[in-house]
DNA sequence: TAATTTGCCTAAAGGTGTTAGGCAAATGCA
DNA sequence: TGCATTTGCCTAACACCTTTAGGCAAATTA
């Protein structure tokens, strides 16, 4: 019998186009091995199992948009790379939904540490050195920002925003709008 | 033989348990079937499937969670009502973590159109009539607090923000802080 | 009390996840 | 080049979940 030319690597690849085309929690490994035209059974010469596959996307996710956001970063400073870093997170979830989700999967510690999880928080960081805040300020920022940026996306994305005016785009900018200007004029705890 | 004197919302009464203590997707016929000690079929009869079961769950998690930001935002005013309403989804998600995931579930036009969503909104909305933002910065706001609310709950339970000082109820209470400065101070397009 | 409805059951078929063990293709070595 | 070993994909089997069909008994109603 031929052989199909199986490997972990393109197990999770086609396991990430799978997830955008039907979502994160339809990606299966007979769904996956379907794909190959290949016993199930097969894939577990690759991975130890469901688990092994979805952290597999949930990786591969982190790393593609860190590399997507230290692109776009370099260069900017400001409220550009500020609006450059949040664009990347929204499109991002727009081109590829199913690794969006996976990204958000709660990873094992172990992978979790070995992720691309750090490098986002570090171009975060990054961008706010640009707004001046001093500690612990900054990484309340970095939160912050964190907490927007999935918020909204995953909002969004969700059809939270939908059937109404006016139409996101313009929320987006504005949203961006207002989070330059309260970095720019960060508050006092009161 | 015996009744077990199911219901749908019985049913799903039981499965939002369930959810809180094995997670939402981990919420199954079968397990529920288990825990009124009946069998799987008999569910059947109460449901038209899986779908109705997880559907039956959100909807009763953002009812649950519509009363309580009501409850919350009832005599408040200005950054009072703002905590008050943001602690809801925070404590909420905290307690009841599978239902907080069911409420997040992408729901049918339908049922989506009978749930307390439009509440939610509505909330928000009251809350900021304190700060007096003209449309369509309000329908901005609206979204840009719900983005907060849902990125920073998600990302917290998610495990985001862990292995990491300061701890977040700092962070939490900087956050009320500059979303009030923010909304005080709503920036003009540039 | 008899008729009807309702509630839970058994049975069965199809899909997914996972393990064990086998044969053949590919690879490494004399 | 021929043989031994490793590797890759297979078949078989079991467990669990979902869903549909049809049956019997308990509850309800007349």
């Amino acid at each position: 019998m031929a052989r199909a030319g199986l490997s972990t690597e393109r197990l999770i690849q086609a396991g990430a186009e799978l997830a955008d085309e039907v979502g994160f929690d339809q990606v299966t490994v007979s769904a996956v091995a379907r794909r190959f035209d290949v016993k199930v059974a097969s894939l577990y010469s690759h991975l130890r199992g469901t688990h092994d596959l979805r952290t597999g996307i949930a990786l591969l996710a982190l790393a593609e948009l860190a590399d997507r956001a230290a692109d776009a970063v370099a260069g900017r400073a400001g409220k550009d790379a500020l609006t450059a870093l949040a664009n990347v997170y929204r499109d991002y979830a727009r081109e590829h939904p199913g690794r969006y989700a996976a990204a958000q999967l709660r990873l094992d510690p172990a992978p979790a540490a070995a992720s691309a999880g750090g490098r986002h928080a570090q171009l975060t960081r990054a961008i706010l050195r640009g707004y001046h805040l001093p500690e612990p300020d900054q990484t309340h920022a970095v939160r912050l920002l964190g907490s927007v940026f999935h918020g909204y996306v995953s909002l969004e994305l969700g059809g939270g925003f939908s059937h109404s005016a006016p139409d996101t785009e313009e929320t987006w900018s504005r949203t961006m709008d207002a989070l330059d200007a309260l970095l720019r004029n960060w508050p006092h705890p009161r």
